[in-house]
DNA sequence: TGCTATAGTACCCAAATAGATACTTGAAGC
DNA sequence: GCTTCAAGTATCTATTTGGGTACTATAGCA
């Protein structure tokens, strides 16, 4: 890479887009943002994730510190993941992103997205 | 694929995830939330993307709805890209990304983000 | 006659991301 | 002594994404 910024202004744009990119981290965060949660805990609700693609987006989300894991000597194992403070400053945006994709939906252009992603009316 | 989501709730998120995840989509919707832009304007403001790129995530993003493209016929070519009325209600949560990537990088969290991304003070 | 300008395509290769499957650890229960 | 549990790693392959270079169209200008 070695790129710079032009602007200043735009690096806060690009940092978010970096560490919030990812297939899964988006809806990792958003699950904690309730709840502390175990490892298996957050697998449960994302079946469609594999476990290396979990383990690989919850790293990287620690490296960034929005969230932390905690690991407790024990056996079996047992690990818990949070969010950390600046962590929990994502929530709103992440309730904005909530509000906007049910707006969208609602207004039918979810068509074109998920075509072969069925949605459960329940 | 051929997922369904198990509580429509999160649907929203997934959604949201798809459409703003993309290497500079987050950048053309900021930079679009200003003017309507012509091709190359967009370019020149994103200097390391290629055309090819920009090209791709133009079409994207047109497919998803939340700009317009329209083409001027005349030679040379005219084109120009805007936010359409779904993709304007994304400007808040922009906005929102932008506040959280400036307290952030305040707050020093930037370094690990950025290892090779130097930020020009101006 | 040939050059410039704008907004692209086409094609091929490299790198990053994702998925599948098997393996690990060590205590507890059968 | 074999299996189960939780939370992983390791390894290999497939798919997606990204990058580089060359090519296109057509009017106006020199």
């Amino acid at each position: 890479m070695n790129e710079k910024c032009l602007k200043y202004d735009i690096c806060p744009m690009i940092l978010v887009q970096k560490i919030i990119s990812g297939k899964w981290k988006i809806l990792i965060l958003w699950y904690l943002s309730y709840n502390t949660l175990r490892f298996n805990e957050i697998k449960k609700r994302l079946p469609y994730a594999t476990q290396k693609m979990l383990t690989q987006q919850l790293r990287s989300l620690e490296k960034d510190k929005l969230i932390f894991r905690r690991v407790y000597p024990v056996v079996p194992p047992k690990v818990d993941y949070g969010l950390t403070e600046i962590g929990k400053r994502i929530i709103p945006i992440l309730e904005m992103m909530h509000g906007f994709g049910a707006e969208y939906l609602e207004q039918g252009y979810g068509a074109s997205v998920f075509q072969d992603f069925v949605t459960d009316e329940e």
